[in-house]
DNA sequence: TAGAAAACCGAGCGCTTGCTCGTTTTTCCG
DNA sequence: CGGAAAAACGAGCAAGCGCTCGGTTTTCTA
């Protein structure tokens, strides 16, 4: 069971891919134009501060409920500070949204050659890095996750098309699989579908998880071993 | 594949359990106390009207962006008039996670002896009830998943628990299955977390299958499938 | 080290919110 | 039909919201 699991496990996203300083300075590139502080280290480290406390407080109250005064008491600026890194409130959470958005979709494509060339292999190493990626960006995973509903319908998109180009990630895994001989699929993106939650619950239920005591690795074990049983071909 | 569906499929769950009036007419009766309004039938027609309102709204923006005067003009309600029913905003939220809860838990445990005494059957039950039920009750089960954080302790509890039992009843059937020889599984409460999202997706990305055209029966066909061929021992 | 530029500050504005309560309308029945 | 009980009404209140802007502090450089 879970054989070849030391080939998938050989080579995993790039770790700048998940930390909080790395991901801030890429938001900060993105929205040069509208971030009025100047110089980049300060505006880097400040908007890890400011997006770290967003994320924290939106996993307790959620993003409505957390309010600016609680976003400067969290991170020591003031009220007029915080508007020299965002023109308004949705703004924080547009940053938030196409970064997981382009993060997860890169680091998904990112699979080495030896894996793509193996379809048991490439399901194989979608699943445990999706696994690893969410639980190593796990508060912004969970805030896209929740946080995306009930908004202007552009960060709605935002949030629908990643969740769709993740699962044609796997779909086409699945039917590349199904082509070789290898799996046994009925509707490849109908069992798309269903692997996605597997892979979702494991962020969106964290504390559960963590409760009992089960580890990522064991997760993506499971999970591995459950969907290989269910379409692997013998 | 799939065999025996026709005896999973002979008993649902009492339709009462799912209508709006019916469920108003309990909710009624567990919050007597507080409701002003005295006449029964005035009562749950207005409470139908209110907590479809209430549903409806939040599906679209999310609870608390659902204000009264939204709830007021959505019911033909007025501020005042809507206040005869509940005390404040969040007895509102209680009374949905309430209801979910337990309908969900009376559901699921109301399985026909014949199909109690199979656990190959009785998986196959649970799977078909749970979604069959969540499909009916749609808008209340989405409510549940999304706005029970966030809020007073009391209320997380209830949505936290909720989904506990729910597990707790797989899991169980799991184990029975396990005992008869009938399923191969390494951990059982682990797979029945594994299973439990299968089930939740069908009303968390509701408009996603319905985009897709997937009908309810063909999603209990692919999850059962999915889940018999990686637990059935042949 | 002076002075300009950059960064930060926070009281205050207009507006919305949950909720109340004195009043009006509707319902019911002798 | 009349009058009391039940139900519904909606303007108004205090509190809290997102956001602004004139002023202060910090940082950099010449």
């Amino acid at each position: 069971m879970v054989t070849g699991a030391a080939e998938a496990r050989g080579r995993r996203y790039d770790p700048n891919l998940a930390s909080l300083e790395p991901i801030c300075a890429r938001i900060l590139a993105r929205h040069r134009a509208t971030i009025r502080v100047q110089k980049s280290h300060v505006a880097t480290a400040n908007l890890a501060r400011i997006i770290g406390a967003v994320l924290h407080l939106s996993a307790q109250k959620g993003f409505h409920q957390t309010t600016l005064r609680d976003l400067a008491e969290a991170t020591g600026l003031s009220m007029g500070g915080l508007y020299s890194y965002f023109e308004n409130k949705n703004t924080l959470l547009v940053m938030i949204l196409t970064e997981v958005a382009t993060t997860a979709e890169a680091a998904l494509r990112d699979a080495p050659d030896a894996v793509k060339n193996d379809s048991v292999l490439h399901l194989r190493w979608l699943i445990a890095t999706h696994i690893r990626l969410t639980e190593d960006m796990q508060p912004w995973f969970v805030f896209a996750y929740m946080e995306a509903k009930g908004f202007p319908a552009s960060a709605r998109r935002i949030a629908v098309e990643s969740e769709l180009a993740t699962e044609q990630i796997f779909a086409d895994v699945l039917a590349r699989g199904v082509a070789q001989g290898r799996f046994r699929v009925g509707d490849v993106s109908l069992t798309a579908s269903l692997i996605k939650p597997l892979l979702q619950d494991w962020y969106v239920k964290r504390s559960k998880y963590r409760k009992r005591r089960t580890d990522v690795e064991v997760y993506i074990a499971a999970v591995t071993t459950f969907v290989e049983r269910s379409i692997l071909i013998r």
